[in-house]
DNA sequence: TGTGAGTTGATTTTT
DNA sequence: TCAACTCACA
């Protein structure tokens, strides 16, 4: 019994042990909170408490598997229900469907989906205020289903000309998610948090059977998510909440901060255990975020402390440009790599904006710095993935019309938009879903002969296919694949991306595959479907591999790395430009940067460039007024403007810029001769790339002799892998496990959908691979 | 049905 | 700057 408690600090047990009634964890950053989350579950099922009786709910899959993996340690064999609120809600929603107006098979729309079916609605509705973007209009309704307000309750606020094309279209396009019998992300919160205001007796049982309920990250719970976590604990108020409001950056995306803030209002007994001791970051770190963080005024004030190490001096630089910037932290980087000081997984760059990445990226991949960018192209974003994922949708959902029009002539099968738009035509007049009126396409008005039977030929198709859903879900897409042309179609194809593509559906058989085995038994297309749509697979992040991370301050949230690197805190940038409008944003931005701050366990280093290229145009730069909040006595101030080697050429630029008073710098130190490695020590030092199996001298790059920008801004097929695994260059050559040696011709793709064209010299010819799963060896790279 | 010039509008994005 | 989207044309 007390080895659970054994491990843990007196505030932590306090909220493992504290199980009935209300319980708010205001949790710091790096203070175990996780820990607390797990143990406190596992002690629960050690107190003979029901398993079927606990919900926790997260907001990532990450974070919900990271948790269930820790649980499963701690309690072996114990089933607690433990997902996100998305999966929660839509698993709740299969069951209770018919409250709200839709059938247990309704698809779940992703953002392009639902994007693509509000388009039609706007283009259906002929607005003449054509002022707003489909994605202005789209946050509008998001902002309202999010606040609970739904299509018929919408009343536009009086001289808000966005309001009132919402009012138009919000309407529309909620009816035609029913008619598809789907749901948008928002309404998976939305559909629940009405159903359970709405049917009082439902909601008594269901808060009766969540009896004990865990809400993580809690100060990004928007009033959706709250209505549904208040009505789940109205008879049952066993509900622990885990949060930091100093955490809160999502609130533009409808997060309300006065959740949390007010937590105490709504359960009047709570009780409130601050975890305030750091166990991640040196003080010298701590210092700096709690200073900062403290000149926010919508807070609950901890002092936040911890025992490790004083540590280095924060550093604040300053460089003359972005190019500088970029160099100077590669060099930096791969000066402690070549020490053997440090391996590059132990650094992270982070940056306000994804625009920011791009020279980070070219100087990285000069000078043959392994690294990972968080959030590339997402593989069920792919447009190959989802013409066939959009097949086993129609299959699973036959009333889900963007699934049907995104596959209707997919491989093209001259169905064309005229023929379609009879079909929509006719649906409409005969209030029937879009596959039924291609059912009778013959009788439709205005579609002629061939087109008829071509129509007629894709019904059949689909129906073929319908007789399989019961099937393993491997077997229904190779079906699919097979039967609807769409394999042969690419195969058909010259386009190298068309060979890429087939590879990456491949990739999608191996993820059906794997979802078998997990999933025996027959039907679980549906599950299938929703697990596609609601995880998405940046989560394959891999902290395995030995690279250097780069992510916006958002996707930072959570993790931790040894040395961060915080770049362009800048004004403008952090804090962003359109965030100046009110002093609530002003304050997440400030979060965003604490937040940032809070990821460094070891090293921090925050830089500026005096001069940045934005959309094209060079302009001067203001540093952040954030810097002049953090404590900046006892940083380390470096200025990398040139110093002692061109003093005119800085007392020039220096007497410019204060001539218009743009440039108090916050970091200005009186020497230059701070010890620190230089630019040119780094270049001399580095001198081989550092993952690579052979040592060619050609790789050999150091800023001293940086490519033109021309070359830098070659395709990744011809400068090193990005991110894939380095050992695979174009012209190198490999050997294949079947088809025997052969020489890269292409190289796309990155992360684990890393993909390599190979010309074999065998009769093989030229194939595509997903690196990952090839069995591709290199023999000799180019 | 696909290509190419021209236009436009550019945060962050757990699900 | 640049990429995504539109619209006209073959």
């Amino acid at each position: 019994m007390s080895d659970l408690l054994a491990s843990l600090t007196d505030a932590q047990r306090q909220a493992v042990e504290h199980v009935e009634g209300p319980l708010l964890i205001l949790a710091g950053p790096g203070s175990g909170k996780t820990r607390v989350i797990t143990h406190r579950i596992a002690w629960m099922l050690r107190q003979g408490i029901r398993p079927e009786s606990i919900l926790a709910l997260t907001f990532t899959n990450k974070a919900a598997e990271e948790m269930k993996t820790r649980v499963a340690d701690l309690a072996p064999g114990q089933q607690v229900w433990l997902s996100t609120f998305h999966r929660f809600c839509s698993r709740l929603l299969r069951q209770y469907a018919e409250h709200v107006g839709l059938e247990a098979n309704f698809a779940i729309y992703d953002t392009s989906d639902s994007r693509s079916l509000l388009k039609q609605a706007i283009a259906a509705l002929k607005l003449e205020d054509g002022r707003f973007t489909s994605d202005q209009i789209a946050g509008g309704i998001s902002w309202a289903k999010n606040s609970l307000i739904s299509a018929e309750n919408y009343k536009p606020r009086p001289g808000h000309p966005l309001g009132a094309v919402v009012a138009h279209v919000y309407p529309l396009y909620q009816a035609r998610l029913l008619k598809a019998n789907a749901v948008d992300f928002d309404d998976l919160l939305l559909h629940m948090a009405l159903l359970l205001r709405e049917n009082p007796e439902l909601r008594g049982r269901l808060d009766l059977r969540y009896r004990y309920i865990m809400v993580d990250e809690y100060q990004d719970t928007n009033l959706a998510q709250y209505t549904i976590v208040r009505g789940l604990s109205i008879d049952q108020p066993n509900l622990a909440v885990t949060g930091d409001p100093d955490q809160s950056i999502y609130g533009w995306r409808g997060a309300n901060l006065s959740n949390i803030l007010d937590f105490e209002k709504d359960y009047p007994h709570v009780r409130v255990v601050r975890l305030e001791q750091n166990y991640r970051s040196t003080k010298s770190i701590l210092r700096a975020a709690a200073q900062l963080i403290g000149n926010n005024v919508r807070r609950k004030a901890k002092g936040l402390f911890t025992d490790n190490a004083e540590g280095s001096p924060v550093r604040l630089v300053r460089h003359a440009s972005q190019q500088t910037e970029a160099e100077a932290i590669a060099a930096r980087i791969a000066a402690e790599v070549r020490a053997g000081r440090r391996r590059p997984r132990d650094f992270a760059i982070f940056y306000r904006t994804n625009a920011l990445s791009r020279v980070i990226e070219y100087v990285l991949r000069d000078m043959a710095i392994p690294y990972q960018m968080v959030n590339g192209v997402e593989f069920y974003q792919r447009k190959e993935i989802k013409d066939v994922l959009s097949y086993l949708a129609v299959l699973n959902n036959p009333r889900n019309e963007v699934a049907v029009l995104r596959v209707i002539n997919t491989p093209a099968r001259a169905i064309g938009k005229t023929t379609i738009e009879r079909l929509q035509e006719f649906a409409a007049d005969r209030k029937c879903s879009l596959l039924d009126a291609a059912r009778q396409s013959g009788v439709v008005p205005g579609i002629s002969g061939r087109a008829a039977v071509a129509v007629a030929k894709f019904v059949a198709l689909i129906d073929r296919l319908m007789l399989l859903t019961v099937r393993p879900v491997e077997e229904v897409l190779f079906h699919v694949l097979t039967e609807s042309g769409y394999e042969d179609f690419l195969r058909a194809s010259q386009a190298e991306e068309d060979q890429e593509r087939l590879a990456n559906i491949q990739e999608l058989l191996s993820a059906a595959r794997q979802f078998d085995e997990r999933n025996p038994g027959v039907g679980h297309l549906e599950e299938f479907l929703e697990e596609t749509a609601l995880v998405n697979d940046t989560d394959d992040w891999e902290t395995s591999s030995d690279r250097v991370t780069l992510m916006t301050l958002h996707a930072s949230k959570g993790l931790e790395f040894p040395v961060v690197f915080i770049v362009a805190v800048e004004e403008g940038v952090l804090p962003h430009e359109r965030s100046k409008e009110s002093p609530d944003q002003l304050e997440e931005e400030r979060r965003l940067l604490f937040v940032g701050i809070t990821r460094a366990r070891e090293e921090l280093q925050l830089s500026y460039a005096r001069q940045r290229e934005f959309r094209g145009r060079r302009g001067w730069v203001v540093p952040s007024h954030f810097l002049f909040e953090l404590p900046r006595e006892e940083m380390t101030l470096e200025d990398e403007c040139g110093g002692a080697h061109q003093p005119t050429e800085v007392a020039d630029e220096a007497s410019q810029i204060s001539a218009d008073g743009t440039d108090e710098f916050p970091v200005w130190s009186d020497s230059g001769d701070r010890p620190r490695p230089s630019d040119e020590e780094a270049a001399t030092t580095f001198e081989a790339p550092l993952q690579s199996p052979d040592n060619s001298p050609a790789t050999v790059t150091g800023v001293a002799n940086l490519t033109t920008a021309a070359e830098l801004a070659m395709p990744t097929s011809s400068a090193f892998a990005v991110s894939g695994r380095d050992e695979f260059r174009v012209g190198g050559i490999v050997r294949h496990a079947e088809f025997g040696l052969g020489k890269i011709v292409a190289l796309s793709g990155g992360g684990s959908r890393r993909c390599a064209t190979v010309a074999f010299a065998s009769h093989a010819g030229q194939r595509t691979f997903v690196l990952a799963n090839a069995p591709l060896q290199a023999i000799r790279s180019g």
